[in-house]
RNA sequence: GGGCGCGUAGCUCAGUGGGAGAGCGCUCGCUUCACACGCGAGAGGUCGCAGGUUCGAAACCCGCCGCGCCCACCA
């Protein structure tokens, strides 16, 4: 210990920028993140992590994500060492839509677009791009401690994984899952792509609701309403509901579409409201989702009048064609305002599709793509969650996963991308036969004619639902999956539950044959300190490295942990702070205690001391039980997935018993220690139980503040392990000493009345007050209540002397003395003091502000009688005796006999 | 339209059937031999409102008010 614990001696603070880096390079170097691939998955614990987008960088919901996937895999890998097997996968997400935006982006600076550069040369520079950008977020994640397998990183389009997204792709078209078909989908203008319904947000908006008179061929009209006149060009039809007495007349016959001129007929259809408007609804197939239904339910045309590019078509954009929707709405109300057909502009509130991914507004239309009917995989899906096998925690997110599985859509899966994995679809040139094989056949299966391959790539999420098992190597059989598959847990915010977890599910048991985690964790999401959601383009992100950097990255752990619950929080400064002062705040009192151990022993002897709990005194006994509680308490709370009070039992412990107490009452033994001679003089019995205690509480804290503890393992460990690999402290359960907790109980609370008293008479802080004790239940700890309150607690032979100084005693003396004399009469106090169990009687008033002790008693005097009344009231109550159970009557008189007698010595 | 959740101290949040809690902020006092990113002591709350259940409600139930999120094809 000497030469090390001299170097600790003048660190008075922890401080993480010059500690964290240091001991990143030593857990990297140690190999310890990294398992050899044995055994198999039940005996093992691993979690694959939500891949992050390829270029992107660490923010809060990272940092959170990484704390408590951090926690998990350090306390697992902590719990049965080596026999258990610990992995966290990690990888990185090529992120389609979001990467390429990005390159192309970058591009347009340069003034180039994608189409001038081609696709082969423009994925070129895509994967320069992320080569450039790439390793990022994988570093950041480093600077949080976290502890993945940083030795065998993925990437979603790396080749094995690209192999394994080929032939879940092949292997579902087979069984017929996986079709092409022409459909309706969300268009987004903005990437140029379809995209899927998880990925469009409705935003609340007021349009103008106009409604537009169409004549009847043969005399009549029809008054039509809509908020998108622009798409009247695309109308085939008009609607009214079937049982629509006013308009029964009108079905068969034919409306004169305005502007085009176009005959439509006028069809039956029970999802027009009849209430809603006119009850006279026009038909739009290629432009609006329920429009489509209904026109495949009545054959209708489809009539595009919307492009890809967000223009009108010159098909059948008419004199329109070119302009953008909204200048096309403008111009075709404008010629619709001329020829007199509008009957009526209101201000209309309502959803509009926008896209997550560029933020443009949705274009619903026609278009050909790929999906993949999702029912047969949701099944068995939905009943891995019904039966348990897959736990959602926690469990409100349970009902909202299955209402959204049984009622599952397809999913639209080919994206108009050039960066992801392209479909591995030929279609033949010659007959049109579409051949889908893993890699590209050189002709036609039918024809033996020229193949050319599918422009589109997969949708991002496609790829991601096989994230557990692709990342071991699946669809070999390999160590890796054997070991680490399936995952036991996944963590993750709830806004890719279906987008992402759901469909891992489905793959999973589809693709495996098991459930690919057993635990989905969902965390809360961190707000903005004033509600908002935290985003660049608000301005209110916060940067969680720049909070690393000013307050250590345990801090932020810890804060991060300390601030989430089952919902959503804000972000908390103060809760870091809170972090940073825990690690401060441990890392001086081990510094404090080993030194002093070192000081008072002597290095080479302090060296020897084994630590273990070799409870002595009362004190010890209580620290060790105390101990024990925090330890089963904190095992508890991670496995039950509960950060929070994970984090903050610990700080409590750190805090309010062990440095507040523990600390400042051995304080006074370590420096006695240091004076004392004799070899039974217990101080190897008190160095080997605040080893004990601080190696116990520091393991205990690793997986949650990994840094600071990480440090001072240095100094409390000789063997030069490094505590990410030691095993994680059990609960001795032979360590509980009730009785201890009882009296420190008793004596905690007996120090701070006194010092509240103290305060109250304005006793100078370093001041020795003469007291005499007379309170049951302070055998052992008196002398630790007279330390720690300042007390000077007067011995029977001692007293008198101490009376006759102030002049307060009686003038015959001595009542210690035997012998034949008169009893004297008791000493005079000038205040009491009530506490558990008594009252200190204070003897000496000497400076002190009487009157105000006075005031002070008489305060608390009102306070215990109001108390009394309340609880003399609660028993008389009818039907409280009679009712409550037992122990809670038995308890609410005792409390009242104990308020009584507390009031008795006042 | 359906669903989930929230409203507790100045702020951010714990507490979910029997004595209102924490961190920060605030007030007072401390160079008490680990830590001034420290130590000690305090002030501060009819637990959103109104009803109900109960011997007993911050907690359970009903309604209302306010706020947030998710899902959803009414132009």
């Amino acid at each position: 210990m000497g030469e090390r614990i001299k170097e600790l001696e003048d660190r008075t603070r922890f401080e993480p920028a010059e500690v964290e880096p240091r001991i990143v390079e030593r857990w990297l170097a140690s190999g310890l993140f990294h398992p050899e691939p044995a055994g198999v998955a039940s005996e093992n614990y691993s979690i694959a992590i939500p891949p992050p987008n390829v270029t992107g960088s660490l923010h809060m919901g990272h940092a959170l994500n990484g704390a408590v996937q951090d926690t998990l895999i350090r306390y697992n890998r902590m719990k049965f060492p080596p026999t258990r097997r610990t992995k966290w996968i990690l990888g990185t997400d090529h992120a389609g839509i979001a990467t390429q935006a990005q390159v192309e982006k970058a591009l347009l600076t340069e003034g180039i677009n994608r189409h001038e550069l081609g696709r082969e040369a423009f994925v070129e520079r895509v994967w320069e791009w992320r080569a450039h950008y790439g390793g990022t977020i994988v570093e950041q994640f480093k600077r949080l401690g976290a502890s993945c397998d940083y030795s065998e990183e993925r990437f979603t389009l790396d080749e094995g994984y690209a192999r394994a997204v080929m032939q879940v792709f092949v292997k579902l078209y087979e069984k017929g899952w996986i079709y092409r078909d022409r459909y309706i989908v969300n268009w987004d203008p903005g990437s140029r792509s379809a995209i899927s319904d998880l990925e469009v947000e409705e935003r609340r908006e007021t349009d103008t609701l106009y409604s537009i008179r169409y004549d009847v061929e043969g005399g009549g009209s029809v008054t039509i309403a809509t908020v998108r006149p622009e798409t009247m060009l695309g109308d085939t039809a008009v609607a009214v509901h079937p049982d629509d007495e006013r308009y029964r007349a009108l079905v068969g016959r034919k409306a004169i579409l305005p502007l085009v001129g176009r005959h439509l007929p006028i069809i039956a259809d029970d999802y027009v409201k009849m209430d809603f408007g006119t009850g006279q609804l026009k038909i739009t197939p290629a432009h609006d989702p329920n429009d489509f239904e209904i026109g495949s339910r009545h054959e209708l045309d489809q009539v595009s009048v919307i492009g890809e590019d967000g223009r009108m078509t010159a098909e059948a954009g008419e004199r329109f064609a070119g302009l953008t929707v909204m200048e096309a709405r403008e111009a075709v109300v404008a010629e619709l305002e001329r020829e007199g057909r509008i009957v009526a502009c209101e201000d209309y509130e309502h959803e509009v599709p926008y896209s997550h991914r560029s933020g443009q507004r949705i274009e619903p239309l026609i278009s050909l793509q790929w999906f993949m009917s999702m029912d047969e995989l949701a099944r068995p899906a939905i009943a891995a969650v019904r039966d348990g096998r897959v736990r959602i925690v926690p469990e409100n997110h349970r009902r909202v996963y299955l209402d959204w599985m049984e009622n599952i859509r397809p999913w639209c899966i080919s994206r108009q991308l050039w960066w992801g994995h392209r479909l591995p679809v030929y279609y033949c040139e010659t007959c049109g036969h579409v051949n889908v094989a893993l890699s590209a056949p050189d002709a036609c299966a039918e024809c033996a004619g020229h193949l050319r391959q599918e422009e589109d790539v997969l949708d991002t999420w496609f790829s991601s639902a096989l994230w557990p098992f692709a990342t071991l190597g699946w669809p070999q059989d390999t160590p890796e999956l054997k070991a680490f598959y399936p995952t036991n847990v996944l963590s993750t915010a709830r806004d890719i539950l279906f987008l992402w977890v759901a469909r891992m599910i489905m793959m999973g048991i589809e693709l495996t044959g098991e459930v690919p985690f057993s635990d989905v964790y969902i965390h809360s999401v961190i707000q903005a300190p004033d509600g908002r959601r935290m985003s660049k383009s608000l301005g209110t992100g916060i940067d969680p490295l720049r909070e690393i950097d000013s307050h250590g990255a345990d801090a932020v752990r810890f804060g991060l942990l300390a601030m989430s619950s089952t919902q959503d929080v804000r972000y908390s400064a103060e809760k870091v702070q809170q972090g940073q002062a825990l690690a401060n705040k441990l890392f001086n009192a081990a510094r404090f205690a080993l030194v002093r151990i070192d000081a008072s022993l002597g290095s080479d002897r302090a060296e020897a001391v084994e630590p273990q709990p070799l409870a002595r005194t009362v004190e010890d006994r209580w620290i060790l039980s105390r101990l024990t509680r925090v330890l089963s308490d904190t095992a508890v709370r991670i496995e039950r997935y509960d950060f929070s009070h994970a984090a903050l039992g610990l700080y409590d412990f750190v805090y309010g018993e062990l440095c507040d107490w523990y600390l400042e009452i051995v304080k006074q033994r370590l420096s006695d220690l240091a004076e004392a001679g004799s070899e039974d003089d217990g101080r190897q019995e008190l160095a080997a139980t605040l080893l004990y205690v601080l190696r116990e509480t520091v393991a205990m804290a690793h997986p949650l503040i990994p840094f600071v503890t990480e440090e001072l393992w240095r100094y409390l460990d000789d063997s030069g392990e490094l505590l990410a690999g030691c095993s994680y402290p059990r609960a001795r359960e032979d360590l509980i000493d009730l009785q201890a907790e009882a009296e420190l109980a008793r004596t905690i609370e007996a120090v701070t009345l006194v010092r509240g008293w103290r305060d109250s008479v304005g006793a100078r802080a370093g001041q020795f007050v003469d007291a005499r004790l007379c309170a049951d239940g302070y055998e052992l700890t008196a002398p630790l209540l007279a330390r720690l309150a300042r007390l000077r607690l007067l011995a029977e032979d001692e007293r008198s002397q101490a009376l006759d100084a102030v002049g307060t005693s009686p003038a015959n003396g001595d009542a210690s003395v035997a012998g034949g004399r008169e009893p004297p009469a008791p000493p005079t106090a000038v205040a009491s003091v009530p506490i558990p169990g008594g009252t200190v009687e204070v003897l000496s008033g000497e400076g002190l502000d009487l009157g105000a002790a006075e005031r002070r008693r008489e305060a608390t005097r009102q306070k215990l009688l109001a108390e009394i009344e309340r609880v003399q009231g609660k028993l008389e109550r009818s039907g409280f005796v009679q009712k409550a159970p037992a122990a809670v009557v038995a308890g609410e008189r005792e409390r009242l006999g104990r308020l009584r007698a507390e009031l008795d010595v006042l």
